[in-house]
DNA sequence: CGGTACTTTGAGAATCGTCAAAGATAGTGG
DNA sequence: CCACTATCTTTGACGATTCTCAAAGTACCG
């Protein structure tokens, strides 16, 4: 009843009555978009879609190419950022599971997207996606509410870039990918400690993240060490060791 | 047949056939959520609206508060704003009409809303509203296109905020700001001169939104005056003298 | 063990912020 | 119409934070 603009589905195996089997061992089927869609629903999404795999570092898609696949992120962690003419760059948001990637309606990607860890996506064709989208309400509501959750976190980082100083936007940024982490490892069924965990990405990528430089940000991780908030083995593994504190510095107010 | 959920309705004189007169009237019908809407689709969406006005310097919401009430703007901006617990604030976006402003989903909104210069509004309850979305998948779909465009914008400001210079972020306000103010003017029927306009926002807003301080905003100003690239009048009157020139230092490619 | 890539630390420079004072504008009341 | 005031803006001098450039230190990999 609601898909009936969705024409030239790619023809596949099917199995009636429970979930494709690429579904049913998919890691975010149950807190995804697809999550709103019942098994003969998805059913019919899962013959347009693709499971892909990207290796740390690989790009997904760029700026300037048009779109030509949307994707939901399986595992890993995705990098989203922009840049400037003169090469200075952005990042403007991590993606964890099971956030969608890619513009909704729009032909081109207003930023580069690149893997960071190695990262599983289940890709969708544009044009079919944008179209199943518009029939179907339920999938359009989920992935309304993914990009709500997206807007609400890039204008705390706006907060962030505009506000905190260095020490201050590094504290937050801690604690915000020790949560994003603990919780995505929780989800995949995962033992997790919130205080303890592998910073995956490096000086560069934190600093092009935080509006700094390489240097200023190792200074603050020194002082951050220094005062004993934290401790770090390998320039890895990060120890939280005073989360008050941490919070404090990052504007989380705890009256 | 959508709007089943939709309960109690305050009841209202409602005349069939047309808009209703307030919406009629409306200086967003045409562009905004509603656009997508059909006569009577608006007629029962209108049982729940109620027109608001504030003046400039009004808070329309603030952070701490639940929402009680969505709104669309009809004309005026609106300023969005976040602030640190000790005081320092954070511009995160600027609403023209026919923008939506509150988190749909949510009962608290994260961040302050208030009148730039005098604004009008229409406004919805909350539950009702909420309720009313889930059931008019066309009135979501477009609150959701709304709402890409705003993650775009923030985007945007976000590698505004984290790389560009005190002057780069000066350009880019000037070229943003006059290429809205010009889109919302031709949306009124106004005759409108894109390289000159009214600068609506005092220095301190515009520091606040550029994440620098009044004196260095000034300082900027000053900068692009000597340069010829501006011209300023009674220090709110701003002329673009050099477009092209602004562009580059916006980092508008233009190749 | 040696090479590569990443990180840390230092010194000096540039940008931006802070504090202070003067200039401009708009509104008020005589 | 003209002071008079309040508010906003501009400018200057100085200071703090962050950036740039350079070199040394550390981890990883074959």
């Amino acid at each position: 009843m609601h898909n009936k603009n969705v024409v030239p589905f790619i023809t596949e195996k099917s199995d009636c009555g429970s979930d494709h089997p690429v579904c049913q061992a998919c890691e975010v089927r149950a807190c995804g978009m697809c999550s709103e869609l019942n098994t003969d629903t998805l059913q019919e999404l899962r013959k347009i879609t693709r499971t892909k795999e990207y290796k740390a570092g690989e790009q997904i898609f760029c700026d300037e190419e048009p779109t030509e696949n949307y994707a939901t992120i399986k595992s890993g962690i995705v990098k989203l950022s922009k840049i400037l003419p003169d090469g200075r760059q952005q990042t403007i948001g991590l993606g964890f599971p099971p956030d969608f990637i890619g513009r909704a309606f729009k032909d081109k990607n207003s930023s580069f997207a690149s893997a960071l860890t190695d990262v599983t996506v289940c890709t969708f064709p544009r044009e079919l996606f944008n179209d199943y989208l518009k029939s179907t309400p339920s999938l359009e509501h989920k992935l309304f509410e993914l990009t709500l959750n997206e807007l609400d976190s890039a204008r705390e980082w706006m907060l962030m870039l505009g506000r905190m100083t260095a020490l201050e936007k590094v504290a937050a940024l801690l604690l915000d990918f020790s949560d994003r982490l603990h919780k995505a490892r929780l989800l995949q069924g995962l033992d997790s400690e919130k205080n303890n965990f592998e910073l995956l990405l490096t000086r560069a990528e934190i600093s092009d993240f935080l509006g700094l430089t390489i240097e200023t940000v190792s200074r603050q991780f020194s002082t951050l060490k220094q005062k004993n908030l934290i401790a770090i083995k390998n320039q890895r593994f990060i120890d939280i060791l005073d989360r008050p504190a941490l919070d404090i510095l990052a504007g989380h107010e705890n009256y």
